[in-house]
DNA sequence: GATACAAAATGAGTATAATCAGTTTTGACT
DNA sequence: AGTCAAAACTGATTATACTCATTTTGTATC
């Protein structure tokens, strides 16, 4: 039992990967708890690394800064919630119902916890990293190919632009729920419905 | 000529409050020519200190945290920008011309120091305090000021949805250069003109 | 002018996010 | 089983944003 593969026809994703895995698991969740209990300011990363049992270097080798902890719990939470949206069945749930069942998703997060809500919304809509950046996209994309399995039209549709102002809308719609301005949402909807049918009707997006 | 307050009719100033408009003025000169110089993360608030000549103790006493000059910063000059451009006789400019070039100003900020742009971005649009959220509307105003004016309607309009709306515009129109989606300006100014004619028709914006 | 009081300034001190040089663990290969 | 390089881990150390008890400055009253 020496070496690290069994005799599988593919390769397995090997020992070390389902260890790093695991240990990323546990600093999110140890990280989520704390945030949740003590809020993001007071919990220092010493208190994180503790509760993962981990050294406090090796925090810092799997989230480049604190505020990255947030996006990860935020992250991982707002993704199973996004495809657990979209995979049960559309029983009466129309195009709408969903989308707005995503954005009150996120709207919860202003309610529960304005200040981590705004930081996650900030670190969220400008990341300052590529692989920041591509946690939006992974969202994006869970939502998008829930939205395209039910219009029927091809998923994996990539356009920056359109990107974007999704982004935009799903940003805009917690925005104006954190000022006040529900009745407001409707109208996000509807951009944000506009912009899906450009993208499914394949428009350049220019105009 | 012991007591601060001549013998003028009105109520003078005073001395106190000059000393710390002065003061707040090369506070703000200082961060600014520090940040331009070495970038935010590489000047310290002691450098910034020693700069405007004052106490670190008292660089936080006219902000709250480091970050907040760089939004003086950028407020001051932003500010200073609208104004010229909607004082400026309008000479071949229509409404077009003058919102692009207050859109133009802010891209430039990004394309200088996209880090510092990224980080003013996020304050000015999910401030955290009160306190930041009136700068918006400062800059806001300034603008409104400036467009009705120029459209004729009456000025001084307030309303928050509409206010969210333009901040956005001002927001995404950046976001998108910063993207390289430089053709979809012309979407965002659609969108912030829409926005104006609600505004100055007097609609609730709900829709 | 002297006294009292409030506002403002100060800088030594504190808490903590992030680093890094050294150590341990892992897994492929013989 | 034994060897080795690479990957992962560690916690003492560092740099610095921010605080707070104390001092200084400005203003009002007599």
């Amino acid at each position: 039992m020496m070496p690290g593969k069994t005799d599988s026809g593919v390769a397995t994703p090997g020992r070390r990967e389902r260890n790093k895995l695991a240990k990323r698991a546990r600093i999110v969740a140890a990280a989520r708890d704390l945030f949740r209990r003590q809020g993001f300011a007071d919990t220092t990363t010493q208190q994180i690394a503790d509760a993962a049992d981990i050294g406090t270097g090796t925090l810092f080798l799997y989230a480049r800064a604190k505020e990255d902890l947030l996006v990860m719990v935020f992250r991982d939470e707002m993704l199973e919630t996004v495809r657990a949206i979209f995979a049960a069945p559309p029983a009466l749930a129309g195009l709408d119902a969903r989308l707005l069942a995503v954005f009150n998703r996120m709207a919860d997060y202003h309610a529960n916890d304005p200040d981590l809500a705004r930081l996650l919304l900030k670190e969220l809509v400008v990341p300052r990293s590529e692989a920041r950046r591509s946690d939006v996209d992974e969202l994006m994309d869970a939502i998008y190919d829930g939205l395209t399995d039910m219009i029927g039209a091809e998923p994996r549709i990539r356009n920056p632009a359109i990107v974007a102002r999704s982004a935009f809308a799903l940003y805009y719609f917690a925005l104006l729920s954190w000022l006040g301005a529900g009745q407001d949402r409707g109208w996000c909807m509807r951009l944000l419905r506009e912009q899906l049918s450009h993208l499914i009707n394949g428009d350049s997006a220019n105009d």
